[in-house]
DNA sequence: GGAATCACTGGGCAACTTGTGCAGTGGATG
DNA sequence: CATCCACTGCACAAGTTGCCCAGTGATTCC
């Protein structure tokens, strides 16, 4: 479950340079090419590397405007609003929370015109009482985990000295 | 910038078999591999795939509890808050937006006792007026773009013809 | 009309990488 | 002490990549 230091070296590696291979990392990473097919086989299946899809900019794809949709839900309608919201696609994600909303969605428009379409066809759902929008200006800190894979390889070295069990 | 219903196809391919080569892509898609490399290098320079970082999942990493953070900032201050925050690992993406507050940001933690900790560490910073956290429970619809890049595709299409073959 | 441009095809080639297997080493475990 | 396991280092066949080229049809420009 935890890894250790030579894991969260290959995340950031691999996180940096997307496309090097193998052989090419276990050069970088000074240790044999089997060692380092044999720790990605384990990352993968265990879980903590989900996948190597392509990061897709949205904004690039004509999809410039982002926001934050926090949605009260009419009790008992969650499963029928999250089928609704899984059928739009300008919805990136969806979550259920604690606190004053009910959920937290990422949505994604053409423009602030456009994002008035979206949110109606979100909202246009009889389940969904009311929702407040922000929208996104800046994103000062884009989506990332290399600060936190570092932290957890630390952490790891911390407790066992160096290999990850499991 | 928009995207014809062949790079749709490859996106939409490598977004569900992302270690698949360029050779075989071509053969999937029916395509000449030299068509499948062009398309792949302009996709990456006009910045429609930014890359091909793993996905890592902070759940398999010991960050199972996940939480998003609305902050209220004294005016002003939104620089030095941004540079706060970025500093923190378990801030996984801040953006600075409209309405109530002024900023949301993801966070995860350890369990909910250690996202206490995080809190602290992310509000104890002088520019911060006050924070709302609303911690997820369930995440419905994960981080996804394949709808959307279909849905692209498709208009695309409608304004342009079809370039692309079925 | 005619020329230039562009995306795509289909082929070839050398260099490289991958998947796989295997023997050997050293540290930890019981 | 015997065992287990991660790791190393090597080897080989098969496959892939990067890069080249000539040819074709469609579109655009002069």
């Amino acid at each position: 479950m935890a890894i250790d230091r030579l894991d969260g070296r290959l995340i950031v590696l691999l996180a940096r340079e997307p496309r090097i291979g193998v052989l090419e990392m276990s050069r970088r990473l000074g240790v044999a090419r089997g060692t380092v097919q044999a720790r990605l086989d384990r990352l993968q299946s265990n879980g903590v590397i989900r996948g190597f899809g392509p990061q897709v900019d949205p904004g690039a794809l004509g999809y410039p405007v982002t926001a934050f949709a926090t949605l009260e839900i009419r009790q008992g309608q969650g499963a029928d609003v999250r089928a609704h919201l899984a059928t739009v696609p300008e919805v990136l994600e969806l979550h259920t929370t604690t606190g004053g909303g009910d959920m937290l969605c990422r949505l994604v428009a053409r423009s602030n015109a456009d994002l008035q379409r979206v949110i109606d066809r979100v909202v246009g759902f009889d389940g969904i009482v009311r929702a407040s929008t922000a929208i996104v200006m800046e994103n000062p800190v884009p989506l990332r985990i290399i600060p936190l894979v570092e932290q957890a390889a630390r952490d790891d070295d911390h407790w066992t000295g160096r290999r990850a069990s499991e």
